[in-house]
DNA sequence: TTGAAAGTTAAACGGCTGTTTGATACAATG
DNA sequence: CATTGTATCAAACAGCCGTTTAACTTTCAA
């Protein structure tokens, strides 16, 4: 009856992710995750050396989970070219949806909209590591989208308006509940936000698309 | 040589909120901000009944602050009845603005903005005293200039896109500094995100307009 | 002047934090 | 069998947390 068929490190790092995900780093407790993960509070620093690097090991161990389903999901078959609006619409709706949505495939994305706005001394590494790439993706889809008239310093505030209201609904869930009860966080309303955020963003960058292509048209 | 010519309570209140707005409620302990008040530990205590109450005062502290230099801006004459789209981006550029300089005048509103992403169990009472009001303002505005085509419930979201971004821009300086050093957050820098959003903002609801102006002819 | 009230203090309380220690199993290797 | 190294554990560490206590001034009216 030893069950846990997980080993140890495994289970820690499970319940890393998790509590990290929930709560933050400050008040998920070393103790709290190795009670979740049935574990000695001495294991944390056995495996790893101490909290911070646990944080660290977390976000990889998160990273991992969410490639592995994003590839699963990603096996529809070749999309084929689709018009750049398309696809900046695909990109914030995805986000949108792993944001708000629960479930352990929405872990990594729910770690870094939190580091995003309470970030830790971690931030310095995760920067570089995880919203680096993500940021650069949006700004070309985005450049694509309002074409070269823009100048860049426009498309990158672009870029956090489009991420900053992804990361506001998943994290102000509970003052949008009490504030505009309407709005539910249930499936189809994740999907109604989504869609929004994409609605909204997407007619902002064509508005200003417009104003930069009259500029360069005078 | 007594000095602190302001008597203990209110070096409390003024430490508090420094500090709520500086580091948050978890973060800011009470040492610390007695610290700071030159005050001792048991002070906290003995004027307000612990660190909860402490927090509801500081939040009412930091908003007759906020009403007192806002009345004192005010006073530029009247202002006239104005466009709804430009008392909307007046409204706009003057909440980003607030929440990005830096100076006493913005702690309220600091101080909302980490509630709204990390809420405290306070949350519930702040919601209903200052948030509230805020989206109300927003609503009606954006309601405004949208016309009356477009349904409550996507009012409503285009309200949180266009505060998610003011609040993002307010959280996530560092990551910003960052990811794209060319966003600066000194004068000219806040100046140029405060109409950066509003630009944003506009033009999505400009656009939204439209689509839902073509619903209803349609 | 006396005495009650208000203000302030140092010290301690129990509880939680991240981390460390030393002892204990247990497996694999010589 | 003996030894070595890994894995795990209960227990304790020092430090910070919010809060409380009891003693001490200061204030001020009776």
């Amino acid at each position: 009856m030893t069950e846990e068929v997980e080993p140890a490190r495994t289970r820690i790092l499970q319940a890393a992710v998790q509590l990290f995900a929930d709560q933050g780093y400050k008040l998920a407790s070393v103790r709290r995750i190795c009670e979740a993960a049935h574990v000695n509070v001495a294991m944390v620093n056995y495996y790893f050396h101490g909290k911070e690097e646990l944080y660290l090991a977390a976000f990889d161990h998160a990273r991992a989970l969410a490639r592995a389903s994003a590839a699963a999901a990603a096996d529809a078959g070749p999309v084929a070219a689709v018009a750049p609006v398309e696809q900046l619409r695909l990109a914030i709706e995805a986000m949108v949806f792993d944001m708000l949505r629960p479930g352990p495939s929405s872990l990594f994305s729910r770690l870094v909209a939190r580091e995003l706005i309470e970030p830790t001394a971690a931030i310095h590494l995760l920067a570089e590591r995880d919203v680096r790439a993500h940021h650069a993706l949006f700004t070309s889809l985005i450049r694509a989208v309002v074409g070269p008239a823009m100048p860049d310093a426009v498309v990158q505030k672009c870029v956090f308006s489009v991420i900053g209201q992804a990361v506001f609904y998943a994290r102000s869930r509970i003052v949008h509940e009490l504030v505009a009860p309407e709005i539910t966080y249930d499936e189809a309303g994740t999907a109604s936000i989504a869609q929004h955020v994409s609605q909204f963003s997407l007619a902002a960058l064509d508005g200003m698309r417009c104003q930069y292509a009259e500029q360069a048209g005078a």
